[in-house]
DNA sequence: AATGAATGAGAGTTCATTCAT
DNA sequence: TATGAATGAACTCTCATTCAT
């Protein structure tokens, strides 16, 4: 593994640990097993570091979603979307605090925002892909015709997204009780909460 | 207005403007128009002006909330979970920038955690008062009985929660769109997926 | 008592607590239970509220000194050296922190050097008592003729001054021994080190 | 000479002159001709500097009493003794304000009472050594037999070392008059006080 | 005379970045 | 290319003193 390599890693591990604010060229040297020099001779600040070790999120995630396409009209929507969620689940609750982070300076989120987004490396993109593929499994008439995908696709991420939110934030850990968190999001999502209509 | 809750609010200003990372007492000092000694009269640290401006997040939410059990049996179901849905998602978008920065300092959450749960402060109890409203509304007979009350929750406020992170993060202004998206997914919610069972 | 009394036994005692270093005039007027306000209504400034604490020190000391003329011809000399011994032992270990806390500020000595002079205030009178002590009893013939008062009276405080700080830097109570210590000095200052002469 | 050893020789200088509580970290960088920053890579505190400056006092006397078990038997005890007292007047002149300061602040002598005491270094240990010599002399004959070791060799350096105190409180130099005030102590302690027996 | 909120200068300390080696 | 000592600007926090009440 290289030095570039090593000292994104060293940095991820230093952030996850004490946090951005919290974390120091020193530190990250340290870890890498390199001097702060060289994080200069590799990177052009610490704040590229940090839009590298960025980068490197969701990787697990992004994975499961390439993937997607291919299991269009095969097993059940809900079984792929599972797949989906629970992958969510665990890449937001690692990635919680490194995301998160971002907000403690809009200066630098104001900084490479275009570049995120021109390099399509927004929190977004899990959201459209998501989209994208239950548009298609509409199409194959395996699901409802008159809902909206992108809702869909939002809510199933964006409530794994929450609860990663929250379990960091009650130092909860991501216990086997991830596949049951996500079953209970898609069958109440499939099901639908509306009453019979008789009893409406 | 006292000189605590100007300090608060410039504090909030502050923060909202540059960011934790960013926010220095001499600047919170220059908004809230004191000294910054005058600050360490007021509050214990820094850290404490942040905690007390933590406290007055998602006031507009909790609001919302507490009247939510008198809407119970009133107009419908939908209607009354947009209207939480949409202040959801104006609190979420405006606090972000504040709730997200705490997992920039994970010391400062730890030094913290124990406080917020005891004082009922954390970012689930918005979850939990819908769900119980829900279960009422079960009760009622005015929501399908077999579904699960807090994945619905988890569903409308996750993602809300997550829209508020991605505008933010895309630096998009909340704006009249915010009724649709909440539309949008409570119609899908209360639809659900699933396809028609001839079609299954 | 009045306030004045108050807000220098208060300093005192914070002095004596926390050092001269860490005293505040918050917490000295916490301890007199007044006011900061009430501190500079009574005294120019902090620095002066000190010099009238290091005023009230050696007390005890100087009414025994005092007393010493009196004693002259009466009980033996080495009874009324251990009276004074055991008197400045007390003095010194109670009031070396702050004695000593002078040296931390030379320009603050400097400021006042003058003016302790001029009131006979500095830490040498009790040694020119002793020796005006010493040098009655050698006219009365119960001392050795050809010896230096001034150095008997310098072995004698000086030691019980270096045994105080001594004890102070090791955190050490005065108890019991005080006594001892004292005799022993002036068992072995009465008696000399010199060997006999014929063994010289 | 290292940067270290600037830093703390320029530390000492500044406290000699300003004194302990007006000494600042900007000066002490400023006399050793580096950044403030500097400070912070060699130690870890201006407390650490402080104690650095502080082990580094009465080397001179320290150096002399390490010599001292090899004077005995040589010269006179007396002589001996001068060239001990000479050494502990001028260094206990030359490091009173740092030693007293450290009464300025118990807290600090708290922290680093056990490390004094540890490695030996607290200011008993020049008592001891005299003592321990004294004793070697008795053995000798060299030295009357039946008197106190540590009550005389705490008669030489305390004498000493009041009058270093009152000397630099009196803001007078340490000249040529030291080498009297040795001798005369020495001189009546060899005498003794008492009177001759026929007329005690 | 008594108050205590407000002040602001200045303290110790941190840390991203540089550059001579 | 790799180093790490040196930097200095910027930070949080302290506290003697003032003054309107």
């Amino acid at each position: 593994m290289g030095l570039r390599e090593r000292i994104v890693e060293a940095a991820e591990q230093v952030i996850q640990m004490k946090g951005l604010a919290r974390s120091t060229t020193k530190e990250i040297a340290r870890v890498a097993e390199c001097s702060e020099g060289s994080l200069y001779n590799n990177f052009e600040s610490k704040e590229d570091v940090f839009l590298h070790v960025l980068r490197g999120q969701l990787k697990n995630l992004m994975q499961v979603l390439t993937a997607l396409p291919e299991r269009k009209g095969t097993r059940t929507v809900q079984e792929n979307l599972e797949e989906v969620g629970i992958a969510a689940l665990e890449d937001f609750y690692h990635s919680m605090p490194l995301m998160a982070s971002i907000f403690s300076d809009p200066g630098l989120l104001l900084r490479h925002r275009k570049g995120f987004i021109s390099r399509n490396e927004g929190p977004h993109r899990a959201n459209e892909a998501v989209e994208a593929y239950l548009c298609e499994e509409q199409l194959l008439g395996r699901m409802k015709e008159n809902i909206d995908p992108k809702a869909a696709a939002d809510m199933l991420l964006g409530s794994c997204f929450q609860y990663a939110f929250q379990l960091r934030f009650m130092d909860g850990e991501l216990g086997e009780e991830r596949k049951r968190f996500v079953h209970n999001i898609l069958d109440t999502l499939f099901q639908g909460l509306a009453a019979k209509k008789d009893t409406l």
